[in-house]
DNA sequence: CCCAAGATAAACAGATCGGTATACATTAAG
DNA sequence: CTTAATGTATACCGATCTGTTTATCTTGGG
């Protein structure tokens, strides 16, 4: 048994590919070149390029969403802090250069009828994430933290698209100044 | 010259196979088949499929912002009522049963890079609805117009992402009890 | 050492891709 | 009527698509 092993390999280069170019644009060639294993390995570990897809979109979520909540955590010493501080971490991401938007909503963007298990996949990671919030925001003694946490996720969204479709790096300071009036009218 | 132009018959079923299933999954042959139309007179007028996706991207700026305005128009009597208007305008649009969210973001996930003319395109959207509401915030009296305009547009942005990905057709109003305070802290 | 598991490269299948070419029909203007 | 433009259907091109097959190589455990 490899380190690395070479399902991980797949999904790793496919997580890269189907962000940067698309899932449909990318093949399966393409991916097994990158990845440098055979074809035949990778139908060995997904019977078919839909199940790959849900295999790389499971596993960008569960990447994402361990590293939004350590850095949040990181960087905010108080839950008050911590929903103020998801809005710098997002602006970090922005700032990436390999940054090309949110890959659920690029995923729904492609698979667009909502009963497509890609599709699934992203509406679970929003609301995963939109749970995440609720947690801190109810930590923070919000005095409706499901509707704050709502309120915080529409506008990391909004901060999303804008910084990804119109290329405006600031869109998540913005959407944090607009997110500290609801959480001061949350907060007592 | 027929009442519809063969061109214009492209592009109609153009917009439709590419906003439910995406650009690079519809292929020439399904739209030249929906349009009924021969592949030679699509390549007649569009020397590629790649200006097909731009001129079809064009046309839908055209449909999508002469519609908002209209509505938003006919819906608040008043600039502030208009800016409110907005989201009771996204909202049934959430609500039609050929929604696939907003065509310029899917278009931005298929064509991440900045510098593709569709991109560009997209981003050149969002900009004019954006200016567009920056005029009504201006009318309104607003202290700021630019910053309420993008605080809007912001929000819409957000509720679209929602509606599309979760499929919460109520985005929109939380969207808007959320813009109300923005417009209320602009204008005085 | 031996053997089975899992890897490899490469050919192949059948469909579809974007785009071109050919040959014929329709149509409207001079 | 003639002609030029524009339409049609269809065949074709080479490339690429997802997925399968074949035949060979590598490797670790008993």
């Amino acid at each position: 048994m490899p380190a690395i092993s070479k399902r991980e390999q797949i999904v790793s280069e496919a997580l890269k590919l189907f962000y940067q170019f698309g899932f449909t644009a990318t093949g399966v060639d393409k991916i097994i070149t990158e990845a440098k294993v055979s074809k035949k390995t990778l139908y060995n570990h997904f019977k078919s390029k839909d199940e790959l897809v849900l295999a790389t979109l499971r596993k960008r979520d569960e990447l994402f969403r361990n590293n939004l909540m350590r850095e949040t955590e990181r960087l905010g010493d108080s839950p008050r802090a911590q929903l103020l501080a998801l809005f710098d971490v997002v602006g970090d991401w922005f700032n990436e250069k390999t940054f090309s938007g949110c890959m659920f909503i690029n995923a729904a963007a492609e698979f667009s009828d909502a009963d497509n298990p890609s599709h699934i996949i992203s509406a679970e990671h929003k609301r995963l994430v939109c749970e995440y919030i609720r947690g801190i925001a109810s930590e923070a003694g919000a005095s409706n933290p499901d509707e704050l946490a709502k309120q915080i996720n529409l506008l990391i969204e909004g901060a999303i698209v804008d910084a990804h479709v119109c290329g405006n790096k600031s869109a998540a300071e913005r959407a944090k100044r607009m997110a500290k009036v609801f959480i001061d009218l949350a907060l007592d």
